[in-house]
DNA sequence: TTCCCAATCAAACGATTGATTGAGTATTGA
DNA sequence: TCAATACTCAATCAATCGTTTGATTGGGAA
């Protein structure tokens, strides 16, 4: 099985944080692949490049580990949300930057929605998951209900939208298309463009009506 | 572990579409409960109320009953299909009987969309599972398709309306909602007017514009 | 009655699973 | 220099996994 450097020192031991990164990220990695199904602790510690028992050193348990991984997730949209603020932006340019970040994202990391799925299914069942990825999910829905909130404030969006199912609809049309987008016979570009049709008021009062 | 009568006779042996069905049943609870990762062949045997054996008599092995499940949610979404006929119908009606017979079917048979959306997701990798699922899935999209294009010809919704980027959202939102309805604040009956809202025609050409 | 065969079961097989043991090796601070 | 700490691994464990074997049951056909 493949290895990415386990370290770019050879001899040299990582840190375990590092070591509990790697492992983070193998274990993602072979989520994507084979699913939560096909998990396996040994598979994880070959991919790092570690003894099964090494892997145990630094992640106790099994389900420390999809913890673990559920935790990486957080850390990484929280680092996503912190990096590029959205001050001083209108409502529907904020739209639009979420709708491209959320496509850099797909793009750069799919197994991330992927992963983030499996392991929002996961926590249906599993409280320790479930409190780690269900805020996870609220949040970036929250920031689609902050921005249609704005955006009905000022007239930019209708004035009789629900922001809150608004949200709802975005953020499940935009999970939805990224687990499946290989089906469809809709770009990334019209599918938002249909959402901002959607919402923004309507222009005729504004546009010659034909 | 529970048995949900396996044998209305008892001492006569069922034949073996009734096994098949049964076992199909049980292992979709189970998936429902603990998810493919906890799917267990003793557990579905356990259920059904027969050996092990049995249960690799009837169905060769794991893979063949993955796909038993597949085929047997297959079969009930096109059951449903053709129990109720939408001929003569108008466009918005016929997508309101779509929301009615969605959310029926989620608050009678709950297991029913999350196994649904674990076997899809099994389908990306599997590609005996994606031969069922996909066109499955698919079929339920271009139901929302054809309601669109003919409801843009006839002026219900708007002129500028993408079908296929509608009912994505339409089919995203609902399939969301259905996996994570727990934690969210905006109900069945504000999600599917707001999506009525995002497609119908400006009504301010005949309304009143405040 | 005799034979056939779908259906069933108790028991077990080989492999794999998550986890542990105990003996190490490198690193660090006193 | 030395002991404590952090880390690693080969070897192994008990449990569980999907699957198989070989025998048995019971109803219908010949």
């Amino acid at each position: 099985m493949h290895q990415d450097q386990p370290c770019p020192f050879p001899g040299k031991r990582e840190s375990g944080d590092e070591r509990r990164l790697a492992i983070a990220a193998a274990a993602r990695a072979i989520i994507f692949e084979v699913g939560l199904e096909g998990l396996r602790t040994r598979d994880i510690a070959a991919r790092v490049g570690i003894n099964i028992a090494t892997l145990h050193y630094h992640v106790p348990t099994k389900e420390a580990l999809v913890a673990l991984v559920a935790d990486s997730l957080r850390q990484e949209f929280k680092a996503q949300a912190q990096r590029n603020t959205r001050a001083g932006r209108s409502p529907l340019e904020q739209l639009r930057l979420e709708f491209v970040d959320f496509h850099e994202s797909v793009h750069d990391t799919p197994e991330l929605i992927v992963v983030l799925s499996a392991l929002i299914e996961k926590g249906r069942r599993d409280p320790a998951i479930g409190a780690i990825m269900t805020p996870l999910y609220d949040y970036w829905r929250l920031q689609f209900v902050d921005i249609f909130r704005r955006g009905v404030s000022d007239g930019t969006f209708r004035s009789d939208l629900d922001p809150h199912a608004a949200a709802l609809i975005t953020t499940g049309a935009l999970s939805d298309y990224s687990r499946q987008w290989t089906s469809f016979r809709a770009s990334y570009e019209q599918l938002t463009a249909e959402l901002e049709r959607a919402f923004i008021a309507n222009p005729s009062l504004s546009k010659d009506p034909s």
